[in-house]
DNA sequence: ACAATACTTGGTAAAAACGCCAAGTAAAGC
DNA sequence: GCTTTACTTGGCGTTTTTACCAAGTATTGT
């Protein structure tokens, strides 16, 4: 019942891949469907080569699948839900000190 | 729409203090009920101080409540769906095993 | 009051993460 | 072939995170 060390590692890199500004944002916007990484370089305004590695970090962590198309690199989300994850996230906790549902 | 910057920051916030083998280690013996700070350091076996400062992130980040009873301090969590949030982590990549070639 | 316990906070050194530039690779077009 | 485009990788300085020790605070017990 405790915690297995190999699926605590797994979801360590998971929770990584997704804690920086960038790669979340990044996750957020394959949502919407793959993106080539020039668009989502765009999308975050960094360095392309910044951005390819926090592709590498995302996709090492399973997170992501890539393809590639011509010069393109596609990447795109390796699951589903996503979205579902958010709202998880965004329900984790009740009420930091604020008002609620000020959305 | 994409993402307010504000309902990022707070997503980067929850996930950064998960994002540590102590605190993912801490926050998943939290799930079982409140524990004393002494407790959460045998657990993870590092110093006191350590361990006070890795509550103190997850407490900032809204994840966490505190309370001093006598010499202790115990800690919980302030969230009921942890364990929810873990299944949807792990749910998160569909084929543990598959990894693309890491070189 | 004094001592002990349980924790927090300050300081600092070491480790990890980050981001840019430069260089390298691969596909497409000429 | 050579050039351009799109990306990856290596290198390296900068920033952030982490962990220990030492010192401080608060509460309990004597």
């Amino acid at each position: 019942m405790s915690s297995s060390a190999a699926r605590d590692s797994r979801r360590i890199a998971v929770i990584k891949a997704l804690a920086h500004p960038s790669r979340l944002a990044i996750a957020e916007a394959l949502q919407d469907g793959e993106r080539c990484v020039c668009e989502l370089r765009d999308l975050v305004g960094a360095d392309l080569s910044t951005v390819s590695k926090h592709l590498t970090v995302m996709r090492k962590a399973g997170l992501l699948d890539m393809e590639k198309r011509g010069l393109n690199v596609f990447y795109r989300l390796r699951c589903p839900c996503l979205m579902n994850f958010f709202e998880c996230l965004d329900g984790l906790v009740p009420e930091p000190a604020s008002r609620r549902s000020a959305r």
